[in-house]
DNA sequence: CTGACTGCAAACGTTTTGCACGGTA
DNA sequence: TACCGTGCAAAACGTTTGCAGTCAG
């Protein structure tokens, strides 16, 4: 996995603490909202501020390092921007988990049907996930 | 198409003529988000209350008429609910259409490789529309 | 006639902004 | 050192709530 300093600088963002650590939870968790976010944030730097979360969060997203992604019945989340994949969201314990599965035969059908050229899907999946049917 | 009033009627919500014009803007436009719908409803009710629109977007969510639209890089849209469809945004005009696809496929294979049993799908796919292809 | 709906104003939670200070490159 | 990032406080924004008057059924 690259370095998370590396990832920042590729990105033009300053190397600091606050944003190492952002991009470190995003790592870990692999989608996160801010506050969530912000509530580890504070166990590193007590006196972090929302402010400070939002900008690096809105800048991040500006250059390109992560992307929202905005959920069905729940509050946006962030990730790291990586390959194509989708979405899936569980009902119970609405954990978020990636999924990589082909889109090109979708995408094609759509570009047919409607004449748009496309050039990104957002595909998010509602419903139950393997742990939680095991244990209801 | 069915009637408006009917339409309300259907779903357990008195007919109203603010609840009337919201349904009608829905079937006009397809989609439409808070303040757009706002802005129109001023033309015909000009002390309408944005409170008004809330509560009733918020009511017909509840009682399954419509659906909220999450949208990438734009706010919510509202439509009256009907058979499964994506959505395409342009990325130009900023329009948004439905597009009649199966998704059978590409559930079933995102159930086959993360052990969910999905019950709803969100697709949007962003690109340029036919008509701004053609004008650019 | 009764409960539900409307409009208004206030409250609320979230996100953004301006500013002075401090840290990165 | 110069500029960018941070934290704080205030402001802005979108949405929700409580209430009194009105309307649909």
């Amino acid at each position: 996995m690259k370095g998370t300093a590396e990832l920042l600088k590729e990105h033009q963002l300053k190397v600091t603490p606050q944003r190492l650590k952002i991009v470190m939870m995003l790592k870990k968790h692999g989608h996160i909202n801010i506050e969530d976010l912000y509530g580890e944030m504070l166990k590193e730097f007590p006196s972090v501020s929302l402010a400070t979360i939002y900008k690096n969060i809105n800048q991040m997203i500006d250059n390109g390092l992560i992307q929202e992604v905005k959920l069905p019945r729940s509050k946006s989340v962030y990730e790291l921007i990586k390959d194509p994949h989708l979405h899936m969201v569980c009902d119970k314990c609405h954990k978020v988990e990636d999924v990589v599965v082909g889109t090109e035969k979708i995408i094609e059908e759509a570009e047919k049907l409607s004449g748009y050229i496309i050039t990104e899907s957002f595909i998010t999946l509602r419903g139950i996930c393997a742990e939680c049917q095991a244990t209801q």
